[in-house]
DNA sequence: GTCTATAATGGGATAGAC
DNA sequence: GTCTATCCCATTATAGAC
């Protein structure tokens, strides 16, 4: 029928298994599931992927390159560390409330990947550490503090924690408990912060 | 061959498929692959269970029995809650990193349970929350304070927080950081806590 | 290059002999 | 009650027509 490139049809194949995944489970993802998806015949399936457990494959690095914490911290007023960081949980809280999906896909896979390629997970998690590392630095910017603790180990730690937040709000749906943990969460971060001396507010 | 009564053989078929679920994914657990591990005839299969579907179900519910904080807290020396508290989030680290296919089944069987079984996966995790619940009173009494916030929702956020440590440590195997975590944790819930008078102190 | 038709496998469930 | 043999379906992968 139409003429696509290879590169295209290999991420309109894994834009396709992704909303498979998130509908129904990675076990529902089968090969028909994902080309009916795409509008494809079975048989394109295999001019791009040699087998089903290649596209999982492609499927982790496809998902790591999206940005779990997109829509982070909003430069807006003179707040808080604590507000600052209360703030950025509570738009991933909202981003997670909007597409539950999203995040059931990434655990699916992330199960599925610890048991057959435990590297690419790390790979994964090295990603959110990152973001969560950035996450920090920008917020201490805005706050204007400096933390007290090495960074990697806070950003370790804060990525811990959303993982907490990501499955304990999936699991019990309780939006409320969510947002008192994130106040608890933000507080606690907050006590590593130490205010960094203006060069406005110099002696 | 033996004579085994309803009972038994459910309760051996549910820990055949455990098994095999920490070995290979809950994907691997055909009831082929069950009844094997069972050392059973696979018509065995349905004297117990109507379907697989059925014994999914029943794992949920038999794993929520376990104890997660089995090992918790000893009530060893006069230490602070700060110390009280990472001593057992240390022994809940130790088990996972002795029997990580525990918690992995866990993963798995909540990831499927969650698109499946909604309600049975909130069970589950109520009865997390409430184990943590107890495992706060004990450090409580332990340490000799009172908590400064609800119990309820400090139970809430520890429970997250054991499910943050749980995922980023599978996930990175870096249990030096799981450690240094650990720490932060500890300290952070020993904000809440305040000392309280003793009887053998009055006035 | 594209797609249909089919081979080959593995799985859930069950009938029926013992 | 127990277990073997089998049915039937869904799946992956591929061969081969267009």
């Amino acid at each position: 029928m139409r003429r696509l490139s290879f590169e295209e049809r290999r991420s309109e194949l894994l834009d396709a298994a992704v909303r498979v995944i998130g509908r129904e489970g990675l076990a529902a993802a089968t090969t028909r599931a994902i080309v009916a998806e795409a509008d494809m015949p079975l048989g394109a399936f295999h001019y791009v992927f040699a087998s089903r457990d290649d596209l999982i494959a492609a499927i982790v690095e496809h998902i790591t390159e999206q940005e779990r914490l997109a829509a982070w911290m909003d430069a807006d007023t003179d707040a808080t560390c604590a507000e600052v960081l209360a703030r950025g949980l509570d738009a991933y809280l909202r981003l997670l409330e909007s597409e539950p999906q999203r995040e059931m896909t990434l655990l699916d896979v992330a199960t599925h990947a610890m048991r057959h390629d435990p590297e690419a997970v790390q790979h994964q998690w090295a990603t959110y550490r990152a973001a969560a590392r950035a996450s920090l630095s920008y917020a201490a910017e805005l706050a204007r503090i400096t933390w007290t603790r090495p960074l990697d180990e806070l950003a370790w730690s804060l990525a811990s924690c959303l993982d907490g937040l990501t499955l304990s709000w999936l699991t019990t749906r309780d939006s409320d408990a969510a947002r008192r943990h994130i106040r608890l969460l933000a507080d606690a971060f907050a006590t590593y912060a130490t205010p960094v001396k203006e060069t406005t507010d110099a002696h």
